[in-house]
DNA sequence: CTACGTTCTGTGAACGGTCACAGAACTCCC
DNA sequence: GGGAGTTCTGTGACCGTTCACAGAACGTAG
């Protein structure tokens, strides 16, 4: 539009000279209101298709006061963009409900603090009705400028406590409840976990939930954590657990990239998956079919998050009482070859 | 906005009659234009404050006539977006060269005839000033819109010939002639290649840089062809290759999932590598690292490509002259354990 | 004291649509 | 032929900004 010397849009008035009728009279056919005749309908057609018109959204929603766009906010660092196939699966989901619905799904990451106040303005711009927010920090400040313009909002993934916006996330705790009551389930004695990111509700989340499948069984020496789910931190936590505790035969690695590392470490070691230790991780992300063997992990249901996050959203722009409450979502076991 | 109930939001005239200004003062602080008594601006910057006024873009935009933003539009499958990192890098180029000029960047993924209408509407609404477009397909409608908008625009990797529009993309041919020669410099005799998507000009041109490399000894019988880029397509064609030539001793695979599939039907037909065969792929995607061995490959600087297809908008969002060509950008040979 | 330049402010029009309202044209019936 | 109802059309106001212009207030020089 800046571009100097572009020619000029038409407009609604254009195409009511041409058509020799008014601009209401347009406007009501470009709608598809009734009480139009069918001599101005065709005249109306022919002088947009002469004249090239094309609607200008911008006004056209200054007018409605609204924009028929909703923003699928990604705040991740680039490292984790990248590697989790989690968040294209719920971007894709996302998107095939906001398609569904006619809305025009606008995805806006954020990497720095100042992304995060450009979103801020986007938001606020009236570009967009709502907003699916993907993996939030806390004391984040888009949070707050959401709450400030109460823009219909829903969170994939648990928000801080203190922010009351709706969301929808998995249950980890009976996820990694149902994975490791597999590993029993294969004859395991003596199973450890790789636990990670404790901080975060997901890590402590999936080490209660190990805690629940083994019950009185359970023993906090066969538990080594890391800060972050990393490759690198399955290698050498699973280094560690071989060293501690050489008779375990069985691991729940807290996310697929862990176990990768952790499969390695048994590797380099001498011991065999699954004949003696059975490993299984929790994801389903890429890593998942490409060690060999595959692993055994949990499946979210990313896609579907994605959909039930917009669906949310979209009830929040029909006036449904935007209940500020949580959904979690099933996942399954998927049965690889590692465990 | 629509959702009802919901407070009308503050606009400039309420600043204006809070501070005991008018619209235009109130405008001029905005904008940081000068000719601003002292007074007045402390009075309207309190106003502000007071009435929690935050700017409606889209009437900005609409007195403006601009938008500052450009489209990121992504034109693939479902399954290619996840499963592709070089979309991820690009996107994450294009939006630091963006932010960095102080655009936003809105990311619209298109899977269906229905997205690509939706987004050619959006286009036009004046939403965006201009759009970098990452692998538009043949006869693809949106190109079109784009052409009779005359949206400054640029694509990521090589359009139709008879589309005008500027474009980056990677040199693939140079590329595959590179990777080639090297497995060549290793000592490998018997080279062979599993070439893909020959429809498209990026896999045959990776077979073209392939014979490049090889001239003379450059022998059809060892290059087997498959319609995608594919895991399962690799291994199949290994399989097929090995029972033809038996011995063959290098092998050239036209993408890196390709490769990953030769690599698993070469361990399962009992071959080394890189002892008894060399194996290069192409991408440098996230198959590369996660293969035994991991994989010599070409890398393609994605992020690189975004970023420049992002500054070549700019350019034309300033009104430098479209050039309508094509720039190629270099590719490094990524050594690692396959060749 | 007047004329003039500088600094500051307010106003009306514009951007490109939608919508409510008023009224015209037509049909139908008495 | 006139009134009532239905169908169709045009107009002015409005959405929330920016911008050009007119003009006010002030200081300064002649």
């Amino acid at each position: 539009m800046s571009s100097p010397g572009r020619p000029r849009r038409a407009t609604i008035r254009d195409v009511a000279l041409e058509a020799g009728v008014s601009r209401g009279t347009v406007s009501r056919v470009l709608n598809g209101e009734p009480y139009v005749s069918a001599q101005a309908r065709a005249a109306i057609e022919a002088a947009v298709a002469k004249v090239g018109y094309v609607p200008n959204t911008a006004a056209r929603n200054l007018a409605l006061q609204r924009a028929q766009a909703v923003g699928f906010i990604v705040h991740e660092p680039h490292e984790l963009f990248l590697e989790d196939p989690n968040i294209g699966a719920i971007l894709l989901g996302a998107n095939r409900v906001l398609s569904g619905a006619d809305q025009q799904m606008v995805s806006l990451v954020i990497d720095s603090e100042r992304d995060s106040r450009r979103v801020a303005r986007y938001l606020s711009g009236g570009f967009v009705d709502g907003a699916v927010v993907v993996s939030a920090r806390q004391n984040d400040s888009l949070l707050g400028a959401i709450g400030r313009l109460s823009i219909p909002a829903t969170l994939v993934g648990r928000p801080p406590s203190e922010v009351r916006v709706p969301w929808v996330g998995i249950d980890n705790r009976g996820a990694a409840c149902a994975i490791t009551e597999h590993l029993v389930g294969t004859g395991r004695r003596r199973i450890g976990m790789i636990a990670a990111a404790l901080d975060r509700d997901s890590g402590a989340d999936r080490l209660a939930g190990f805690r629940d499948a083994l019950g009185d069984r359970f023993d906090e020496r066969l538990v080594v954590a890391r800060p972050l789910y990393e490759y690198t931190a399955g290698r050498t936590a699973m280094e560690e657990l071989l060293a501690r505790e050489p008779d375990v035969d069985g691991v729940f690695a807290a996310s697929d990239a862990v176990a990768a590392g952790a499969l390695d470490a048994l590797r380099a070691a001498g011991r065999r998956v699954p004949e003696d230790v059975g490993v299984v991780g929790f994801d389903d992300s890429s890593w998942a079919q490409r060690t060999h063997p595959q692993l055994t992990t949990v499946h979210q249901p990313a896609r579907l998050l994605g959909e039930r996050a917009a669906e949310s959203v979209l009830a929040q722009l029909r006036g449904e009482a935007p209940e500020p409450v949580g959904t979690l979502l099933e996942t399954d076991v998927v049965l690889r070859g590692s465990a």
